[in-house]
DNA sequence: GTGAAAGCGCTAACAT
DNA sequence: ATGTTAGCGCTTTCAC
């Protein structure tokens, strides 16, 4: 076979068109769906249609509409499988309602994220999904106000006075982790964050802390939070272990926490349950497939999804009213990296768990 | 602040046009970097393009333009880490040529694809990179050819006859395994995969099979190799276990395989590496934070994704020539999951391993 | 019921 | 050196 590609001309409507004896604007028309043509001019249509193998340039229609059945996604980034499952969830929602969506990582940087959105402007896509950087205060989201863009923040966000928000309800999830712990007898937790995420780390952090003290007001919480990267985390968590402090669990805010976590168990040698317990947010698959499985608190992904699409579809369909503000209830996963302080081994080989 | 979003049209190039007092097609050639433009005009130009916030609609410069600039890229996932960073920098490589990324997952399904291919089709991308679900053969490289499709296949392939190649040396990456294990003393090794993705298992298998018979003629490879899906595949390994199999050795073909082994030692109480070892095709940062730390082939993403486009462009930009193949070297490393036979305890706890 | 005409925002020939 | 003209492929009044 040739590895010259034959570039030939698509078929365009006029074509369409002229083999079916009529104009342009009625094969639009029963593509459209317009029930007053004659059937049989109907019927030559989509003849012509079918033997031309035609279909609408997507780009040239959108040039004439008003709007542009685009939307935009930004997320943090695309490795993790919270925002592949995010993304995978947007683009399925969106091309039910016909539309195209163009993803683009902003690879933690607000600055980029900015470029980004300024780009999705130039393309006037109908809306965007944005899951920001840091919080619902960046640029980006002054962006899409200044410009007047259409728009749902997810994810890193609580609530906002110009935009619908859609995220896991991290301060229950945490609440609930709290009493996990302190019902086990865990009364030296630390709990373990990157701050820069201000609106969600906060949540997080705060439902732990005030139902751990409210349920046992004795307990003490550490709080190891890096302002910006892993690294500092890593670090930071280093030096808190070798000043000789002993927690008898770790709470970590957010997926690569729990890493560093347990990288740092590694270096010391420390196992869960037994030495220390260990809980995370944000699941992952390979969390049940270790020895010990690491409890974690799931993010309902499809839930967020679909209700971020949801109110952007109602935006852009001109839906008026204030902002909304959605929190999803997450599902908390105790696993075997979860013991009772003191008691050896109660971690115990299990085949792999279900979620429901 | 209101949420009402007010949506005031953007400038046109009209509105630079007569705000420098010159015409539309003076400002396009002044954008467009014409020298030819007398410097006061172009001055003017400049400050009405400033003044207005004017930025070209890409989708009007497209429509005008013989091709769009607009990439399309289909994988099978968006979930796994090697798809995350694959679509992440193909979008990155594409912004540096000015064209749009649109990314799609066809969620491992051929029907998916072509379904997705089409749509791309109807947007005339100027070009696609597809990583296919099963392999070169599909029905998606198919539909490409007979639309005279301008692409680049990626991941699952080997070579074709009709577009570029570009994914990881599989074979050679499986013959270093194989001779590790080999040389660690291993001669009863079961491998364990996917048989539906032909085109690179087919490779894995025989890259690891051929180098290990050479190297020790006695050894025993064994084979479980699901059709379709992960689950049928935990089955069989059940059932292979179950008949009292007892390899020294664990080689997956690919990440889920590794979580399925990973899991069947788990419920088994098998511990790694005393007593059995594990490696996997595909690397993913838990891996290193586990204890042990699983060994891993690591996939050359960068390269892979590099080269994926530099192919995709020059076909874009009208190279001639024979389809070519290029296989991208991957990187073996060997962590604590791997051991000796019949040596206890010869995984012993390392700070965390840092890639090249 | 249907088609002619206008135009979305832009660029590439072709004049001037 | 610049403007005029003519579309890209489609949809949408608005006449007929």
């Amino acid at each position: 076979m040739a590895h010259r590609q034959d570039q030939q001309r698509r078929a365009s409507i006029h074509d369409v068109a002229s083999r079916a004896g009529v104009s342009a604007a009625t094969v639009s028309k029963v593509m459209a769906g317009v029930t007053t043509v004659k059937p049989d001019n109907a019927q030559r249509v989509f003849d012509a249609i079918e033997q031309l193998g035609y279909r609408v340039d997507p780009l040239a229609s959108d040039m004439r509409r008003a709007k542009r059945r685009i939307i935009g996604a930004i997320m943090p980034e695309f490795e993790s499988e919270f925002f592949g499952q995010m993304v995978t969830q947007l683009e399925s929602l969106a091309e039910q309602r016909g539309y195209t969506l163009v993803a683009a990582s902003s690879r933690e940087s607000e600055a980029r994220e900015t470029e980004i959105l300024a780009r999705m402007h130039d393309w006037r896509v109908a809306g965007v999904v944005l899951a920001p950087v840091r919080n619902e205060h960046g640029p980006a989201a002054a962006f899409m106000k200044a410009n007047g863009m259409t728009g749902v923040l997810i994810d890193r966000v609580l609530s906002d006075d110009a935009f619908d928000t859609v995220s896991a309800d991290s301060a229950s999830a945490s609440a609930e982790v709290a009493r996990e712990l302190i019902g086990k007898g865990h009364r030296h937790i630390l709990v373990v964050g990157l701050g820069e995420q201000a609106a969600t780390v906060r949540a997080r952090l705060d439902g732990f802390r005030t139902t751990a003290l409210q349920l046992a007001p004795d307990t003490r919480v550490d709080v190891v939070l890096a302002e910006t990267d892993v690294d500092p985390l890593r670090a930071q968590l280093r030096d808190y272990f070798a000043k000789g402090e002993r927690p008898t669990a770790v709470y970590s805010l957010f997926l690569k926490g729990t890493l560093v976590a347990l990288s740092e168990f590694r270096r010391r040698g420390w196992h869960c349950p037994n030495d220390i317990s260990l809980v995370g947010f944000d699941d992952a698959e390979w969390m049940q497939a270790t020895w010990p499985a690491i409890a974690a608190v799931v993010q309902p992904v499809r839930q967020i999804a679909g209700h971020a699409m949801e109110a952007l579809f109602a935006r852009i369909e001109g839906g008026e009213g204030p902002p909304t503000a959605r929190l999803e209830p997450c599902q908390v996963l105790m696993r075997e990296s979860v013991g009772s302080p003191g008691f050896a081994d109660n971690g115990v080989a299990t085949a792999h768990d279900h979620r429901g």
